[in-house]
DNA sequence: TATTTAAGTGTATAAATTACATTTATTAAA
DNA sequence: TTTAATAAATGTAATTTATACACTTAAATA
């Protein structure tokens, strides 16, 4: 068996667009490139692929070397080719898209200077990673509304409230609280827990999961998740 | 300026799946592979990219050396890394989904022993392939439903019962055709053309072209493209 | 026990989707 | 030239889904 001795072989690299949310705020992180060129600018979080690892599972070191998570949601987005978007040298890379709960003080390794910014307070991009941004919150809106994804954003146990914020901030619309409440109570895959969240109110509020179980076993059954037009 | 001399570099690859439609059928182009390993076993159309082309380039450029086609509507899906995807040398290959126009007599350049497969009746393929077409076939039902390209399917010129055949086989079910014309004339994105397709009836039916120019300005207007739910 | 705060709840109207059957244009055959 | 055959073209009522909208409740604190 031979090899593929006369082709060409490229750097490949993943990119992480890390997506979080805090109160009211959907949050990117963002590092400060301490190297040239564009050193001092800010960057998405990435690294080289290498030789013994797929992908995903780079994109998985990365995100875990910045935040010291595992398990997070990620996945994959697109792939950059264009041949000058690296001055450096040409480098292919890949997006990964990332969903973190931030309100459980999620550490940041300090090595990277790195620094959570509102989507809407960001500051520009080296490279090409402002496209790759741009991309990944087109693709956030659009998932939101047909996979479970907003309680990725969030802790295991929250309020219809902080969801309704999820969702309004990633659309970018405000919800209607009866109508959303009707609209995510109508879908059926959340359990109400009986234990309320006393932060926000005196009378406080229930906490809800995500049924995960159940909401696969409708899937399976010809379920499909969707949010749409709800004003 | 130095270079990424630590890094690992790899064979890049892209693999196309490439649909057309004919008459009732969604079919995939698949071509017989003539080298060890898997000599003589059916494979996508794909090739290396090469060092001064950006992977969409090179997309286009293994779909014209099998098709003799230009401006083919081809998007980028999804890049496949697992380790032993390829046994003969590691390889990351980027998918590419590509829709034809079939009616058309598309010439296929012989030296690849290809042949239109309908989805039903695809045979195994080699590698992950397999599981690039059946992603391409999710994401395919997914685009049909939220982007205008059903249309890329057929001649420029196409009559409203081929339009619901697209989509019939596309989403799997079959469609009222009162309904289905309803929804697409409510669309306001097609141009009813003053000539008849005489070739399926006595009576011969309109033909009607997409109206790029409109659909583009309703975009930029705030209009969504959405086909979903019609029965 | 009164006040304050946010949580929790229901319904009527509007819009979208679905189900459904007859008439029309044309050609070929009688 | 009339008739038969074929697929194209067309509209509406019923149902479902989405939207707009405001008052009551639970609990803590003063």
């Amino acid at each position: 068996m031979e090899n593929y001795t006369e082709q060409d072989k490229f750097l490949l690299a993943v990119d992480c667009i890390i997506f979080g949310f805090d109160k009211q705020d959907l949050k990117i992180l963002l590092i400060k490139r301490d190297f040239e060129p564009e050193k001092g600018n800010w960057s998405l979080m990435g690294g080289f692929l290498k030789k013994n690892e797929s992908l995903d599972e780079a994109a998985n070191r990365v995100l875990h070397h910045l935040t010291g998570l595992e398990n997070v949601y990620l996945e994959q987005l697109q792939t950059y080719s264009a041949l000058d978007r690296d001055p450096v040298e040409r480098t292919v890379s890949v997006s990964y898209f990332a969903l973190i709960n931030l309100t459980e003080k999620t550490k940041i390794n300090e090595d990277f200077s790195a620094k959570w910014f509102s989507i809407n307070e960001a500051p520009p991009l080296i490279f090409d990673h402002n496209q790759m941004v741009s991309d990944a919150i087109s693709w956030l809106r659009h998932s939101v509304a047909t996979k479970p994804i907003g309680f990725e954003l969030l802790p295991e146990k929250f309020t219809m409230k902080q969801l309704q914020s999820v969702y309004e901030v990633i659309l970018g619309e405000e919800l209607d609280k009866r109508n959303f409440i009707n609209k995510i109570n109508a879908l059926d895959i959340l359990i109400k827990i009986e234990e309320k969240d006393r932060s926000s109110s005196r009378k406080g509020s229930f906490l809800y999961t995500f049924d995960e179980v159940k909401y696969k076993a409708k899937v399976a059954d010809g379920f499909t998740f969707k949010f749409m037009g709800v004003k």
